[in-house]
DNA sequence: AATTGGCACTCGGTTAATTAGAGTGCTAAC
DNA sequence: GTTAGCACTCTAATTAACCGAGTGCCAATT
């Protein structure tokens, strides 16, 4: 028993290396590699027909499948598994590519969101597929400023800006019209009671006064606290994500459905559900892999999600990574979606 | 020479009404349209036979053609231009149709941006084409209020509210450090001698003045004034383009090579040439069509586009449409292109 | 003179049959 | 445990045959 177990082991180690050979054949080929090719693929020097032996036991683990009886083997999704956790080798990046990322990252802007941009484009550019990036919203995000100024028709726009430099407008309705004088005041009370505070208690605290005081508060007041609290939640809201090279899939995608596409394209614009998934990886160290089938996401099937979070002053402020097919080069993406994160912190840590 | 004319003549109006009734059957079906079907689908009771002679003569003028010797006529690009320009009887709206389109326009949430969102997500969710909407940057959006804030690093973030309440902020870079005053003092200066003017007077006094009075001006306006100036510069170029239901191309394209719908999706994403090519339909009255093969552009090769600017108070602010596949349903086409562009004009009036 | 029926002809698309080749599984030998 | 050999399977590509839709033209008809 214990000798079979060993032995076992042995022919696992094997069958590993053969199941890393195949599956980077078949990334580069596209096709089933049967075991003659497997046999001069590897450099052990081996029969086919030993070969066949190792696969049928690697079929029967559910590592690879055949498409049918006479063509070769194509991994499968937990063979794809295995392989991206303990099988594949990543090759470094050298210098030279790592030095091209950063002056293209460098040379994308000053804004902030142009720099994610072109995070995405390069992301896209580099490995011929879906570039996405995400930006979380932080919390801490404090208030630093608001400015209303009167519209016609009962409108007031009210302009917040937080500490950190962002801008948020809206335009509010009021129940009746308000001078520029009035609104002001109401202006100035709010800057001075709240300037520098944290988003979500002035927040509660403008809910907080207008219960407080809603009696004997100036009205004028009581429609500059709501407003303000409008605002603020607005501000919340909103969540910046920026995919590139969306039309790099299509290449892939005559292997694909085109249903299949169509329905993807559609969840990037809606980018709702794209950006849900990718926020599981906030939380995540490093790079992460993902493959469509695993997780429930039909619209991904096929599909697999290289990702990971960047972060800035140490803290982590965004997911980053690149979407394409399940069979793609791992080996090289991966070090890229690594290299990009790290770079991209570091470029935003200079704002 | 005179006879010949005449029955030339004659000819040519029941060849025209053929040629209508095959473009809207080809329409219909999509396939390549015979003598016999041909002969069944006009009213008059005419033989397969007579009927190939009449497209004999239609393919000679270059309004059909056959794509191999024994299938059906297809029309030409001018044969779908005669078509377009004198055959087709547009089917007007019904009450109910119209009044869903305003319901789901006004739908559309408050922000100008939203609306155009939601107009050109109508227009592709109607047709199922792609729907698209561009809205120009007017010029005489005049100068309301400017603001800055002070930053690290010796940088400043300026905010440009125009009249009409549109936001505008940019972070610039100083050569120096200003406090809080300097800047509000900069800003009631800015505030005091430019509100309500045209946004480009502003600009050219800004210049002049910089020029004036760059010795004995103090630094501090020297720079509000450059600032002031960059602002204005960049708040002309933006300009706001938007399509929705790209995806629906993606039906068609199964015909169309792949390679064409990829380059479109990325001439979209790119908006630029999108952009460029609406313009030329703002000063065009009404809805206006245009063939793909009419014009150069190769990447609209198999579309066609149907455009109509729309105005607010008796000025052209934009151009909406949609995009599809040349063999699309003008007669239905057109008039919901039409509707959209008054209802969404009268929408606007109402900010 | 326009219209029509008839007829030979063309050509694309579909089906069916054949073939070639790649690859497997199994067995027996090493 | 490995390998060679062999029978077997299944796909993809090629070829052949055929069907049918549609045309063009000519002669007959109105």
């Amino acid at each position: 028993m214990e000798k079979k177990s060993v032995s076992d082991t042995v022919v696992n180690e094997r069958a590993q290396h053969f199941l890393k050979a195949l599956i980077e054949r078949y990334i580069r080929e596209g096709q089933p590699v049967g075991s003659r090719t497997l046999a001069k693929d590897t450099g052990l020097d081996l029969s086919p027909a030993t070969i066949r032996n190792v696969m049928a036991d690697l079929e029967e683990m559910g590592l690879v499948s055949s498409p049918h009886t006479s063509a070769g083997r194509v991994p499968t999704i937990t063979g794809y598994r295995m392989f991206i956790d303990s099988l594949l080798t990543v090759q470094n990046l050298n210098k030279q590519e790592v030095e091209k990322i950063r002056k293209e990252l460098l040379l994308g802007g000053e804004e902030s969101g142009d720099v994610l941009k072109s995070a995405s484009k390069l992301l896209s550019g580099v490995t011929h597929m879906a570039g996405v990036v995400t930006l979380i919203r932080r919390d801490k995000n404090n208030f630093r400023q608001i400015e209303f100024l009167p519209l016609s028709d009962r409108r007031v726009l009210a302009i917040l800006v937080t500490e950190d430099g962002e801008v948020h407008n809206r335009i509010l309705h009021t129940h009746r019209d308000f001078s520029r004088a009035e609104l002001d005041q109401a202006a100035n009370f709010l800057n001075k009671s709240f300037a520098g505070h944290d988003m979500e208690m002035v927040r509660q605290r403008v809910l907080q006064q207008l219960n407080d005081a809603r009696d004997h508060f100036d009205q004028v007041m009581t429609q500059a606290l709501t407003m303000a609290g409008e605002l603020v939640n607005a501000s919340e809201a909103k969540e910046d994500f920026v995919i590139a090279g969306q039309t790099n899939l299509m290449e892939f995608a005559e292997l694909s459905g085109l249903e299949q596409l169509r329905k993807l394209f559609d969840a990037f614009t809606e980018k709702r559900e794209i950006l849900h998934l990718l926020d599981q990886f906030l939380d995540a160290e490093g790079v992460q892999i993902f493959i469509g089938e695993e997780s429930g996401y039909q619209l991904l099937n096929g599909c697999s999600v290289v990702t990971a979070p960047y972060q800035v002053n140490e803290e982590v402020v965004g997911v980053l990574g690149v979407i394409g097919p399940t069979r793609m080069n791992y080996e090289r993406v991966i070090p890229v979606v690594d290299i990009t994160a790290k770079i991209l912190g570091a470029v935003l840590k200079n704002h």
